[in-house]
DNA sequence: ACCTGAACACCGTTCAAGT
DNA sequence: ACCTGAACACCGTTCAAGT
C-alpha cells in the first residue's frame, strides 16, 4: 500500500528531498550521495525519488545548488581591494569540496557541466564584482580571469591558510600592477 | 581449474594488468576501470586481480603512474621563457582529465592523496626547470608557486587553446614584471 | 499524480578452497 | 604463490502495477 502524499504540494516534497540530499552530501560527499540509501532514511521505497528527479546527477545539481545558493548571493565586503580578493576566496573554498565532484561528475554528466559552468560564472561575476568596486578598473575582465585563475589554483593545492593568503597577496599584487 | 601462470614472472603479469587499466582509464576515465570488468578481459577470475592490488585506488594509481612516466620525465624545450611556460601549460593539459579524477578520488583514499601530492611535486620543480633555465632567478620559488596556480586554474576553465594562451601570457608577463 | 515491489545489470571486496 | 567459485552488501535505473 503506497503512502499517500498526493495532497502534499509538490514543491514541498521536492524540497524534503533536496534538504536530505545536501545534508548527506556535506556529510559525506559523493558516495554518501546514494538514492536508494537516501530513499531509506525518508521512508520512502529506494526508486521513489526517480518520480522528481530523473537521475541521480539531477538530484546531485539540485542538491548543490541548495548549499551554493547562500553563498553564490552574498556581497563582496567594504575594505581595501586585496582583502575583497580574500574575501573572494574564502567563499571560492566553501565551494571547493563540492566543485571537485562537480568536475569529475561533469565528465560523464551534461547537467552537472552546465550547472558547473553557470556556478563558475556566478564566482566570476562576485570577483568582477568586488574588483571593480569603488575603484572601477579599465578593461578589468582579463584581470579579473587571471586573478580567478591564480585563485581557483591556489585552492587546488594543499596549503594552510598563511601560505595561501601570502601565495594570492603575491600573485594579486604583481598582477594588478600596471 | 586455475589457470596456471606460476612460472610467469610476476613482474610481467602485473605490468599486463597495469597496461589493461590504464587503456581502459583512458578510454572512458575511472568509470571504464572496473575491477571486474578488467579481469574479464584478461581471462581471469573477477576477483584475481586483488592478489597483485589490495584495493582498485592502488590499482588506478599503478595506472595513472603508467601514462605519467613519459609525461612527467620530459625535460623543457629551449626557447623564450614564455614559451617553456606554455610548454608547461601543455604537458599539464595532457595530465588534466586524470588529475581531476584524482583530486575527486584522494577525498576517500589515501594512496590517491599520496599519489597526487608526488604529482604536484614532480609538475613543480618541472616548472622551476622551465623557468630558472639559462636565466636563473633569485627567489624563484614564490613565482613558481604563482605561475603553477595561474596555469592550473586557467585549465580548469573550458577556454580555447587561444584564449588559455592569452590568459596564461597576460597572467605571466605580469607575475613576472618587476 | 504519486508511490511501491520486484527485478536487472552492474559494482568492490572477502574468503574458503584448490593447485 | 597464484587463482577460482561463490558469496556479500551494495549500487543506479526501469517497469508494470497499484491508488
Amino acid at each position: 500500500v503506497p503512502r499517500n502524499r498526493a495532497e502534499v504540494a509538490r514543491d514541498e516534497k521536492v524540497e524534503e528531498i533536496v534538504k536530505a540530499a545536501s545534508d548527506r552530501l556535506l556529510d559525506g560527499g559523493y558516495p554518501a550521495l546514494s538514492v536508494v540509501d537516501l530513499s531509506r532514511r525518508l521512508g520512502l521505497a529506494q526508486n521513489a525519488i526517480y518520480w522528481y528527479f530523473p537521475t541521480k546527477d539531477h538530484l546531485f545539481v539540485a542538491a548543490v545548488e541548495h548549499i551554493f545558493n547562500e553563498i553564490l548571493d552574498k556581497q563582496p565586503c567594504q575594505g581595501p581591494r586585496i582583502d575583497r580578493v580574500l574575501w573572494f576566496v574564502e567563499r571560492l573554498s566553501e565551494c571547493q569540496d563540492l566543485r571537485t565532484t562537480m568536475r569529475e561528475r561533469a565528465r560523464s554528466s551534461e547537467v552537472v557541466a552546465a550547472f558547473d559552468r553557470h556556478v563558475t560564472g556566478c564566482l566570476r561575476s562576485m570577483l568582477l564584482r568586488a574588483l571593480s568596486q569603488e575603484a572601477p578598473t579599465a578593461d578589468v575582465d582579463p584581470l579579473a580571469d587571471a586573478v580567478m585563475a591564480l585563485c581557483e589554483g591556489a585552492l587546488l593545492r594543499e596549503l594552510g591558510n598563511a601560505e595561501r593568503s601570502d601565495l594570492i597577496r603575491f600573485g594579486y599584487e604583481r598582477l594588478v600592477s600596471p
